[in-house]
DNA sequence: AATGAATGAGTCTTCATTCAT
DNA sequence: CATGAATGAAGACTCATTCAT
């Protein structure tokens, strides 16, 4: 079957699959053979696509990145206006987007924040990621409060956006968005308080 | 002197020994022979104290909570008075106590978490401490807020110490404890602000 | 110009790339994908013109055994004379030469020699080989010395041209020609001594 | 199965079995499940004695060579003399003992000459074995022989003794040990032809 | 004629667990 | 109590071979 351009496709497949693995058993008993299988594909074609499993596990959260950045991209987008206030809404609801807040998104992040602490280039996409975050908070904040204002309050609100996530994961239930927003628009507020 | 207490002993000798490999090496690539070793005991010993690798989790697992309440603990009695703010207070120090974020315990923490969402008994133990921080601290809140706000200050705070935490775990530098205090008192000042 | 006549061209690329890689990384390491790769082709290409792996050995070993076979004719072909010595000197300088003993040439024998222990076409290939050498060196033998004297000193011979050649195969050091031939033919000598 | 002291019991059977089935199949085709099952102990085992497969691949040419070592010292130790003559055959003599020319063992030899050329410590061996042959020989002549004269002479009773063992090993039959004598003594008789 | 995607059987290796001592 | 030898199941990875294009 060697049509061409399946690339693209074969890659997009087992990412997928990858990702509904560690969902439904989790990364420590996710195996190439599980997510093959998953993909309606043979083992033996992982280390084709991918050269072995940590490429593909790199690639899924590569994926798993992109989709938060596309989240927030579109979301900043769309805002009605340029307020910092309305943009850091705009990163707050990109965050607990469905794409980011479902539970399979959920517990494949946790899942690579865990593993990028053993793991150098997971970490190293993390760490990327996770000053971008920090970065785009700041910004806003720093066109209405002064600077060292503005570094607490971007952390404290990167911090209250991950916590929130995270304390959602543990759930069985359905990650309540409209709490999460309405706590984290809070936390925003109070820190704008007075001054727009 | 009495040979009998070995259990306690050796019980401890391996939980520790599964923190420091879990540390240094990951929980993905501890294996009892790892751990049996850096305790200085043999690889069969560990069936023996834990019945099984589960077994020795789990009960590093309860070790870690248990630390981190009795750090809870000690914060809450040495405080100076028994005042909402200050208990409150109280319980944000005991979660950024040196116990709770050096980096061998966030990683233990972190690890624990992200594992919790496949392991059933780990998921409990992981379920009634969430609870237990979040009780607390909403209790503490209910003494000077009306019901609906102090839960939403509760869970705020509960993430704020969670996502204060969780950035931490990421930093190859030590945890800012500091500055994670200054972020959460803030917010603690914030959702009573005007109230006293 | 008709585009037949692939065939040929086709399967010598495929044969110097497995002596090639035999030579760089060792049989036991040789993939088709390698040998295809070396060839500029495609991995599936070979079954088509060897069938599978053991043909392709096959037909490489062939083409080894008709250089040698090659050299040995235009030696004595090219020898000034018809005498025993002449043409037992001429065996031996074919066997030492460049075409046989250039690195490549020597581990690719070696191999196959190693090999045929248990393929059994390879071990046919080899015994005829074998048998073809024994006897141009007996014929030349018999013609100076009595059958029992001359099969014996064919069997040296034989032997001390193939040792020359092992040893000389385990050297990173290029095979030094001179001294082989000067052993030989010392032996050569000692056996026509006292005859011309 | 606790018993102390099993480690050369075990690395013993390993190693036999290991000759056994490169005897029987060839290297090419051994696995360490061949070999385990050969041995009658489990797969895993291999690992646990030798590391892995290459150690046990080690392992086993280091134990051939120290046999053909013992062989060498123990003809040596036993000539009735120490005049060069009888050293040299008393060598050829232990090259050509049973458990030098016996199958197994030929196609040892032979199987590891050849993996030499691609593995580093095989070579290793092979060449402090091959230096250490041509030296006694070397010794030998050099008592009898102007010292270049010595050293050709040795190089071509080096030659010989392997060019007779490599050719025998081809043979289906039970290698010539007397013929393959006659052969290598006259070789030696005719290099100190008139001297002693 | 030639490609190269895909398969799937087979190998090495790891490791939790058992158990004789 | 404790050891550590031994097991054997399971996983990652390789690669000869096939086959649609």
């Amino acid at each position: 079957m060697p049509k061409v351009g399946m690339h693209p496709i074969r890659r997009q497949q087992l990412i997928r699959a990858t990702l509904t693995t560690i969902d439904q058993i989790g990364l420590a008993d996710t195996t190439l053979a599980q997510v093959a299988s998953t993909a309606g594909l043979s083992p033996g074609i992982v280390s084709h696509y991918f050269g072995d499993k940590d490429g593909l596990l790199n690639a899924t959260m590569r994926q798993v990145l992109r989709e938060l950045h596309a989240a927030i991209a579109k979301y900043r987008r769309e805002a009605r206006d340029d307020l910092p206030k309305t943009q850091l809404q705009a990163i707050i609801d990109a965050n607990f987007d469905d794409s980011q807040v479902n539970p399979t998104a959920m517990r494949a992040w946790l899942t690579f924040w865990a593993a990028s602490m053993h793991r150098l280039e997971l970490a190293r996409l993390q760490r990327v990621n996770d000053r971008r975050l920090y970065s785009n908070i700041c910004w806003q904040f720093r066109r209405a409060l002064p600077v060292e204002r503005a570094r607490d309050a971007a952390r404290g609100l990167a911090a209250m956006i991950d916590g929130l996530w995270l304390r959602g994961s543990l759930r069985d239930s359905q990650f309540d968005v409209e709490q999460a927003r309405t706590i984290a628009y809070d936390y925003l507020n109070r820190q704008l308080e007075g001054l727009v």
